[in-house]
DNA sequence: CAGTGGTCTAGACCACAAG
DNA sequence: TTGTGGTCTAGACCACTGA
């Protein structure tokens, strides 16, 4: 069952750097030449080593050749997930509640994140995402009011999350991870002492114009981010 | 300074989604549809697509056709540099030090992880990295004594990350984030209080047969991650 | 200047899956 | 069954960059 086609070159090429037939720093065949080697076309070569290129493994310069990268620059994929999704994946039934839900002039370190869409007041809604009835995370979000509909939709029935992946379409912005002792107000919610060490997410999403949100996620002890190299 | 060719065309359908021409859920026209639209091959559209594909705004299946996602999912992508380079790219100097080199059997977690690798006893390495002087991040590696040529090198000179990249091509494997109190050994070694929040990454390196390294970070309070989106 | 990768083309066949 | 995406081909022109 092994891969066929361009994939069939790609690990092809894999293998022979593994093996240190090519070793690092070493300029590889040109494409011609290898699409000689393999008996395809020159477009068939240039597709594997696109996709080698991108994920590091092979650094390429027009005239100059492609080169085994000398440091691979190890790369890590992230999948962002809704958290109902998160907790539904682990078998766990997944509820939340709006703890709070004002209109709030924005904290300063807020206010730094969002510029200009945090100069007037802000929407903040504060929920607690429960897993099987117990604390999963406890999310304080800050919302550009421009971008609600005027009667505000419901966030006790949608989450906030998940109305805005399904309303705002393309967003781009930032993530930030840390790790950080439990607040008052972050630990009560939580159920852990003070001081505790809290994950957290940080996530701005941007509009094309300005801000459209600033998550804080808090996650309970024991959270875990991890993934395949 | 618009993009060309079938960059343009995964510009102008992020476009259309983004102005809600096509909403999450619709098909989209098909590639041969597209491709007379904008006036080029169907092979220029298809690159366009897969590539939106790849970043999880499209959803595309044979026969069915090419859909706008649902629920986008969110992907981040992090660089997981050698902790030297994260030093220097912030204008620090970076330097090390190694606290301890023994062999020991492997803990029982570490055993847990490493496997079969870890039946005999690991080479455990402790090292200590410092910015400007200041503790930086602590690692406590233990490695499978099979990849590491007779007489071991002098991890005082190279640190044994960058001694691993330079010898170990493409190895594949996971890599974990978590919030932890810093332990008594970490603590004492980073300079701050036991229990201490620390962000803590644990990452697993697997050779052809056997894990080769298994390495935990504690990195230095105020540490972060982040990326783009 | 010239060699290399980056891209486009027009056409073709195939694999998959919806109806 | 048949429409759709997935891929390959042979050739071509261009952009970049090392010499």
């Amino acid at each position: 069952m092994t891969a066929q086609g361009w994939e069939a070159i790609r690990d092809e090429v894999k293998r022979r750097i593994r093996v240190r037939d090519w070793t690092p720093g070493t300029t590889i065949p040109t494409e011609a030449e290898l699409a000689a080697e393999f008996g395809c076309a020159r477009g068939t070569v240039n597709r594997a080593l696109i996709d080698l290129a991108r994920a590091g493994v092979l650094e390429r310069r027009r005239k100059a050749g492609t080169r085994v990268a000398l440091l691979p620059v190890r790369q890590a994929r992230f999948a962002i997930p809704v958290i109902r999704a998160e907790i539904e994946a682990r078998g766990q039934v997944a509820t939340h509640q709006v703890l709070a839900m004002d209109r709030v002039p924005a904290p300063v370190p807020v206010a730094a994140r969002m510029g200009r869409a945090a100069e007037g007041q802000l929407v903040y809604v504060e929920t607690l995402y429960l897993a099987d009835g117990r604390p999963f995370a406890h999310e304080a979000r800050w919302l550009n009011p421009a971008v609600l509909p005027d009667p505000a939709p419901d966030f006790a029935d949608v989450s906030v999350n998940e109305w805005l992946v399904a309303n705002v379409a393309l967003a781009t912005g930032d993530i930030a991870f840390a790790a950080e002792g439990a607040e008052a107000r972050v630990a009560q919610v939580l159920g852990v002492p003070v001081g505790a060490p809290i994950f957290v997410t940080e996530r701005l999403t941007r509009g094309a114009d300005a801000a459209i949100t600033f998550v804080r996620l808090s996650h309970a002890p024991g959270y875990r981010m991890q993934t395949a190299l």
